[in-house]
DNA sequence: CGTTAAGCGGACCCGCGGGTCCGGATGTGT
DNA sequence: ACACATCCGGACCCGCGGGTCCGCTTAACG
């Protein structure tokens, strides 16, 4: 369960079995991390690429180390998204379009989800500074309550994601009526 | 974790000396559950207590029974609250005020609001439908958006009231303000 | 080929927390 | 005061899951 600072080995002088099972732990890991989130165990990802359970550990020193891998590309373009977001010409139209965005993503990737309402990891706390931007740019615009703030994003956004994915809500239809419902609250 | 139908033994021909080690118990985990929620260990209580941890299971078989037993008073209480709302002639004004209430109640006790979220004890469930009742019949006064339901009580309820105590919020401003972006939320 | 070190994985350790057992202590009815 | 049932609680068991160890395997290089 700890951080571990030093990342995984990338170093590319390992030898070719090795770098093919880090190769099939990395995949194993994102199909069931997608699938069910970080209550996923080591085991089973180990059981799924068909390795031992050390094997994970020694391209992945710890579960979070693992987690973080396999997150690391959603929250780049997740971030990318919201960048694009920010340079539009009207906030509040950006705004509106990037909430349901967002669920529809959540909704897709669980893991996805379980790391943004977690929010502990590092790539996280950068994502909600990022909306908090955006709202702050859509406040400006008019259409959102001018108290808006990050802290309804942690509250109102987040809350929701959470309680939908302890519902083990599944159906994007019912995510994207949530989206709506978010945009809902944070108007005058 | 077993809900252990069969609840706690009540039966008033205990030894004297049972029966005050069931309410010095039930005393401490009213104080544990109240301050941390449902992440109180047995063990806690016991020590709390002031006696082993056999004695907490024998007057209460599993956790969960004790859980019930802690939370059984409130969920009364907010029962008798939610009722009362639904005599009153205003529907959607009894909506309004009820929604500050219980972010209130849940805000001062911990192990109510955890209860709330997991939702799998039975006397919560109960709540949940009544006050799915409460929308409804708000709902027919037309100041709730009209596909309003029990469900959006779990997602945009008890995710705000849940983040506000995963982020340590204590000013009653603050919870005020949430409650009303939940109302806010549910307006057409 | 042979040598060597990197890699492998099953067996293992650990802490945690829910739940149980049983020998001894202690209320309670006579 | 005595006997007996009830009750007590420390010691114990269990499954779980994160993390490590070590003897065997096997890629890699000459």
């Amino acid at each position: 369960m700890t951080p571990s600072t030093p990342s995984a080995p990338d170093a590319p002088h390992r030898r070719l079995d090795a770098r093919r099972n880090q190769e099939r732990v990395i995949t194993a890991a994102r199909e069931l991390f997608s699938e069910q989130g970080l209550q996923v165990t080591v085991p089973q990802v180990a059981e799924r690429a068909g390795v031992g359970r050390a094997t994970v550990y020694r391209s992945y020193p710890s579960k979070d180390d693992l987690i973080v891998a396999v997150v690391q590309r959603q929250f780049q373009e997740l971030e990318q998204r919201i960048r694009t977001a920010l340079d539009g010409a009207d906030a509040y139209r950006e705004w509106c379009s990037f909430v349901p965005d967002l669920f529809g993503r959540l909704a897709r990737d669980r893991v996805l989800a379980d790391a943004f309402f977690e929010g502990k990891l590092v790539p996280a706390a950068r994502i909600l500074a990022l909306i908090g931007q955006l709202v702050a740019a859509a406040r400006a615009s008019g259409g959102i309550r001018p108290d808006a703030g990050e802290l309804d994003i942690r509250v109102i956004l987040c809350g929701a994601v959470r309680q939908l994915i302890v519902l083990d809500e599944r159906d994007p239809a019912v995510w994207r009526r949530y989206a709506e419902l978010v945009l809902n609250a944070l108007r005058p």
